[in-house]
DNA sequence: TGTTTGACCGGTC
DNA sequence: CGACCGGCCAAAC
């Protein structure tokens, strides 16, 4: 990915963008991708723009536990398990099944 | 300029 | 298992 953005915004959603369809990925993860190693919190703080950016699936992005922490930021909180399970990933109890095995890591990905 | 707050993470109690 | 703490970095106030 390119780095030529000044944004930091703009590299996570980068990140993001890059996520397979079926696919999730974690903060940690990304930010690591990134540089930032406990940063996790600055993706987070990223997706919260997010709602500008239609082609960031930041529903693919949860936590390192594979929890849906972020659905309480979306337009319904039903839409962001609902838009995972509609690609495949299956959703329970706000957690994502088999996270490990559906976890994207953009480093070992795209090394 | 300093404090507060985050869609986090890992560890501890 | 739930609550708390420190760390990490950037924006908002």
């Amino acid at each position: 990915m390119s780095r030529n953005n000044d944004n930091f915004f703009e590299d996570v959603f980068e990140v993001v963008k890059l996520i397979p369809k079926g696919r999730v990925s974690s903060y940690g993860a990304i930010a690591e991708y990134l540089g930032i190693k406990s940063g996790a919190r600055m993706v987070g703080w990223a997706m919260n723009s997010c709602h500008a950016r239609p082609d960031v699936p930041a529903h693919r992005v949860v936590n390192s536990k594979g929890l849906l922490t972020g659905k309480h930021h979306f337009p319904t909180p039903n839409e962001m398990q609902n838009r995972l399970e509609k690609e495949g990933v299956k959703v329970k109890n706000d957690k994502v099944a088999d996270f490990e095995k559906l976890l994207w890591l953009p480093r070992k990905e795209l090394l």
